[in-house]
DNA sequence: CCAAATCAGTGTATCGTTCTACTAAACCGT
DNA sequence: ACGGTTTAGTAGAACGATACACTGATTTGG
């Protein structure tokens, strides 16, 4: 590995000369001698040491991102945004972290992050329970968190971006109801992220709405585990089964994401009850694979292009501008109809 | 930040004795030392600064991380495994990097984990051309490519770690042919990576094989783009609709991997033919999906936690060891059998 | 009982940058 | 011609760890 002095050298300049090409401190400089430097770099083939630098200016350009589980398609879309957003327009790489929805593992992953000095970290979907960030944030770490609201009572200083889940629900389940659908369902495994507590309520306010609250229920399944993604898709399958066997089954039923609405689709074949003919299902999430289903879903689209670019520069300005108040940014999802919603058949009771 | 040096004074011993203890060198050291440390490293909650320890050892517990894109679930699944598999196992963390099958953004991502003084590498199904890799090879960075076969005349040092792809394409189209088929297609999105070589070789020759070089097609069409997710199942969207359209069409097809059989799911129920009863489909890849969709697609898997954990160990142990030879691991893939493939019918042509 | 060996540490140069404080030369105006 | 500016750099002390070469005390062997 070359280093700064090598190139100081070839060049027949000081270190601090090379520096201050490195950094743009080129105002009190001759031309010439700038133009020695800039070719000594590249005859050398010279690239700065970032652990040098990091250890001299205590920064580094790199960013944490944890996810759930990046086997997840959902989640694979947001990286794949936040990672391109962050090194095109931003110069910064990112860490990755799969945190399967453990306490532990997210606690480590920060740990981690300090001690390599990176200072900015995204967190995608994590728990309701956000205590164990606030030794991170209070040690130095600059956060911001993916698919929760903030909490009310909480200093903690940290970011939160989300879609407008109560607005998602609250959509997805207006649909029906403007369908003509009178008895809904809301399937969801249970589980204690705050996208899930919000996107319930949506429903809810949605069926009160139309004054459909005495005919509207939570349909829920434990998962196996905490994170899932095929676990999810299992869950709605399973699901799919209990309510394709209740002859008093809703006649649509939205979906805690479309993960889950695979797996519904899946379990309502499996049962021999057709979607949209014998029972509406509509998703949450807008992941391209909900257009390649049978019946194509029909879903609450996520603007998640911007959502990941609102991540990325809220991090990296927050982190070299410490006085910025840490903020909360909803975004509005939009509804995509596919063909797995219909208007409810009269005939709904022909399968008990 | 808490230094080696204020551990070092609250403990009562000099910073070599504290530097000792972290890096285990323990033999010669009195038990009540030894806890005085311990115990100061604890009440400071002192950490080391990696970016130190970098600078001067020249190394730290990364590993890059390159995928076409974390968008598409297997390269999602596949970068979960190693993931946990580098954090686990060797206590790596990993730097995730989306190249859109783009050489200079594969080369910048060199460039960087080689300015970081990341020294591991494992690059996911990148092009045939794997020039660009040599001079960062050649500048110490130790690679395992995925998906990818040794290029005979190379010189270049790094391993392969793949499943038979040939094996895979062989499997999947013996087993067409076990069902009956006797007119096949391939259906693949032209591109250039070195597993699609393989798969079609593998096509052949189970084609051939089976005296069915004659009936035995290649059915290719061009992505938007080269790294494709929601790209390779518009492809399979696509090509579905030409298949359709021909009247003498296959009896079965195997597609280039899950995603695309996924497209071509969609597009044969558009076109108005039903899978498995009009035309079977085999996918690659062994995808969580591919058991939901409609039916549930028979398809070739892929040892994906394996080859996780024989790429991680590999960068990890040659990183530590120069010594070792490059080498080639081969995975042998396996028949999921599902309901997409069922016997031709004998009216074939009722659609023409 | 004394030299050699072992024990239990310690001093300090070093890794490759950055950046503040300094300086030597050239240029002014009077 | 002289002091003051401006210009165009340079010297060197950090940053926080590591590890080689050392040392002063204790133990051992003959």
């Amino acid at each position: 590995m070359r280093t700064i002095a090598d190139v100081a050298n070839r060049a027949g300049v000081s270190v601090s000369t090379v520096s201050n090409v490195l950094n743009g401190r080129t105002e009190r400089m001759r031309v010439d001698t700038l133009g020695r430097v800039h070719q000594a770099i590249a005859e050398l083939d010279y690239r700065p040491n970032r652990a040098a630098q990091q250890l001299k200016t205590g920064h580094t350009p790199m960013l944490g991102l944890l996810v759930p589980s990046i086997a997840n398609p959902m989640y694979g879309y947001i990286s794949r945004e936040i990672e391109t957003a962050a090194q095109e327009r931003h110069g910064h790489r990112v860490l990755l972290g799969n945190t399967y929805r453990n306490k532990d593992k997210e606690t480590g992953f920060f740990e981690d992050l300090l001690a390599h000095q990176v200072r900015g970290v995204i967190v995608i979907s994590s728990l309701v329970d956000e205590r164990h960030f606030e030794s991170a944030v209070r040690r130095g770490l600059v956060m911001v968190s993916y698919d929760r609201r903030a909490t009310p009572g909480s200093a903690t200083a940290i970011d939160h971006v989300s879609v407008d889940n109560f607005e998602a629900a609250r959509m997805a389940t207006a649909h029906l109801v403007a369908k003509g659908h009178r008895r809904l369902g809301f399937v969801t495994a249970s589980g204690r992220t705050m996208s899930r507590d919000e996107k319930m309520r949506g429903f809810f306010a949605a069926a009160e709405q139309a004054g459909l609250q005495n005919s509207s229920h939570i349909i829920d399944g434990r998962a196996q585990s905490e994170y899932g993604d095929s676990e999810m898709a299992d869950v709605g399958r399973l699901l799919a089964k209990r309510i394709a066997a209740d002859r008093n089954r809703p006649t649509g039923v939205v979906a805690l994401n479309d993960l889950l609405a695979f797996g519904l689709l899946a379990g309502f074949r499996e049962a021999g009850l057709s979607v949209p003919s014998d029972i509406s299902v509509v998703g949450m999430d807008g992941l391209f694979l909900s257009d390649l289903t049978s019946p194509p879903l029909s879903t609450i689209c996520l603007p998640v292009p911007e959502m990941a670019e609102t991540m990325v520069e809220r991090v990296i300005s927050r982190m070299s501008n410490p006085g910025i108040a840490p903020a909360e940014f909803l975004f509005k999802p939009s509804l995509v109809q596919r063909k797995s919603v219909a208007t409810p058949t009269q005939s709904i009771k022909v399968h008990a």
